[in-house]
DNA sequence: CTCCAATATGTGACCTAATCACATATATAG
DNA sequence: CTATATATGTGATTAGGTCACATATTGGAG
């Protein structure tokens, strides 16, 4: 590392907080990965470095098999198939738990910032 | 998982944020491994779950290895030697651009509260 | 004197999350 | 027929973190 650009601190390495913003998502109307995807490209927060849809596909997988949301296909007649995710009750406490979390999270790095 | 008690939104997959802590006690003063990890268990954030030296050792190395920061060994007449560190300019504006970067990452999880 | 606790540093193995590169498939527009 | 938008997925690598283990010094309790 030369300079700085590729420093954790440039918040590249941050996690993107992905679980609990397609857990918001879905909490707001049943979706699939790659509408997720787009969505999040919108977001400023993601804006610059749009996240890997490789991320999305990966955390979907997880986020079934440990029971916070379930798909099914949907097979339309335009384009390909869709992999349909919703909220399962499970999944919902989730996004209650995150919430907290982050707010304990954003006291935190107030902390952090305080003594900078 | 059965229940959320090991979940991503309990907070424990959340980063410690170990570097910008770490640069921060520096700036204060140079300080050695073991202190920084003593310092991190009396934060509000770690205290229920103070992380693991491990950690603290790698990021110090890794950071060394950056040019982030210095360290010499202290050999006093009580207890074993401590490798002391302290902060390089490089170290100081890669805590400066932590600054920036942590303002930013608050203002995402505020966006996203928001929509929670 | 011996053993234990506090101080102090380190490695190996493993897990999670993220990204990069690669692979695949459908439907429509030109 | 070819490019583009839509849509899902895997393999390899890296960063950061935890658990378990290993080692060394010093001072105090028994």
């Amino acid at each position: 590392m030369q300079d700085l650009t590729s420093c954790a601190c440039t918040g590249k390495t941050l996690p993107r907080l992905l679980r609990p913003v397609i857990l918001s998502v879905l909490s707001n109307g049943d979706s699939h990965g790659y509408a997720i995807t787009g969505r999040l490209g919108h977001l400023a927060f993601f804006a610059d470095q749009p996240p890997d849809h490789t991320g999305v596909y990966r955390a979907l997988q997880s986020m079934e098999k440990e029971g916070l949301i379930l798909s099914d296909w949907e097979h339309s007649r335009t384009g390909p198939g869709k992999r349909c995710y919703r909220l399962t009750p499970k999944g919902g406490a989730c996004l209650k738990k995150w919430k907290q979390t982050l707010e304990e999270y954003k006291r935190t790095i107030d902390t952090l910032l305080a003594s900078l």
